[in-house]
DNA sequence: TCGCAAAATTGATCGGCGTTCAATTATTTT
DNA sequence: AAAATAATTGAACGCCGATCAATTTTGCGA
C-alpha cells in the first residue's frame, strides 16, 4: 500500500509478495475490504505513535507539533496515509469496533492538548472544539497533499491552519 | 458515477448505458483518468452553478450560506462529489488548464464574499485566507461524510465549521 | 446519384483484478 | 501408523482498463 497506493494496490500482489497464494489471503482477512481495513488499522497505529513521539520531546508550543505531526505523517506515508481515507466501506457497514478505537485513541490524544491550551473557563468545549480543529488540520492536510493548494498559490499550509488553530483557541 | 461512486464506476458500464461501445469511450476520451476528469470537471461545473444560485438569494450572512452550499452539494451528489478527491493522476502529471481553471472559478466566488466580510484594512489577506477557510469547511465536510464526525460524537458539522470561519473573520 | 476517402465505431483480445471452493498438502491427535 | 483437523492452493468465473485491425458510417466532389 505504502509502495503503490490505494488504486494501484492489489490483494494478488500482496499474496505474491508475501509468498503466499491469494486464496490464503482470502482465508485469513475473509474479504478485499477487510483487507484493506486491517492495513489502515495498522496506519492508524503507526500514525499514533508518531503523534506521541513527536509530542514526547516537546515542551512548549505542543498544539503546533502536534499539526507538524499531522503534515510530517502524511507526507512520510503519503499513499497509506490516503488509503485511509480513500477507501469507504458500504454505506450499510461500519467499521469494526477496532478500527473505531484506533481513531478514538488519536482524538483523546489531541483532545488532551487542546484541553490543556483552553483557559479554565473554556475545558467543557475541549471535545466540540478538537472535531472541529481536527477536522480543520484534515482540510488543510487534504488540500496540501492532493495538489489544490498549489494551484490556488498557498505554499505554508501549515502556517495557515496553525494561525486557525491559535484563533480557535484565543478566540 | 452519481450512482455507483468512484470504486464502482467503470467505462464499460458509462458505454453500455450510453449504447456505445467500450472502444468508442476510448477514442473519445484517451483513457480511464481522461475519461474521470472530464466527469469531475463536470462536477466542478454543477457545483458552482449550484454554489452561484445560492448566494444569488441570499442577503445577509452570505459567508454561512455559502458553507450550507458546501455541504448541500456534497449531500446531494455524495459520489460525484467524493470522485473529485478520490481520483489522483500520476504524480509526474498536472490536471488540464480547464479543469485547474473550474476550481480556480469556485475559488474566486468565495474570495469575493471572504473580501467583502473582512474589515477594510484585512482586505488584503482575502485570497490567503479564502484558502485556509476552503480547506477548513472542506475538512469539515470530509468528516461529515465519511462518518469520522459520526463516530467522534460531533452531530452539528456545519456549525462547528461557521464558528470557525466567523472566527478567523473577526479575529 | 455515385464512388471514394475520411471519420467514426466496433468488439475480440490481452493481462490483471476480486472472489470462490473443491482438491490437495501439512499438522495434530489418537 | 492412521485418522482427523487445519492450512494452503490455484484453476475458474466474471469483471475491469486498454488496444487496434476490421468494419460501418459519413461527407463530398464528380
Amino acid at each position: 500500500m505504502e509502495e503503490v497506493g490505494f488504486a494501484h494496490f492489489s490483494a494478488r500482489e500482496v499474496a505474491k509478495r508475501i509468498g503466499y497464494s491469494i486464496g490464503t489471503i482470502y482465508n485469513v482477512f475473509g474479504s478485499y475490504d477487510a483487507l484493506i481495513l486491517a492495513i489502515n488499522g495498522r496506519t492508524l497505529a503507526l500514525w499514533r505513535d508518531y503523534l506521541e513521539r513527536r509530542l514526547e520531546q516537546s515542551q512548549g508550543g505542543r498544539l503546533g507539533h502536534a499539526i507538524e505531526a499531522y503534515f510530517e505523517f502524511a507526507a512520510k506515508h503519503r499513499h497509506a496515509w490516503a488509503a485511509i481515507y480513500d477507501f469507504r466501506l458500504p454505506d450499510d457497514l461500519s467499521p469494526p469496533e477496532t478500527y473505531q478505537a484506533q481513531v478514538r485513541a488519536i482524538f483523546d490524544i489531541v483532545v488532551a492538548e487542546v484541553r490543556a491550551a483552553l483557559p479554565a473557563t473554556r475545558k467543557g468545549e475541549a471535545a466540540s472544539l478538537t472535531r472541529s480543529l481536527l477536522a480543520t488540520v484534515h482540510g488543510h492536510c487534504v488540500f496540501a497533499m492532493n495538489g489544490t493548494f498549489a494551484m490556488l498559490g498557498e505554499h505554508e499550509p501549515a502556517r495557515a491552519v496553525l494561525d486557525r488553530v491559535r484563533e480557535a483557541v484565543a478566540s
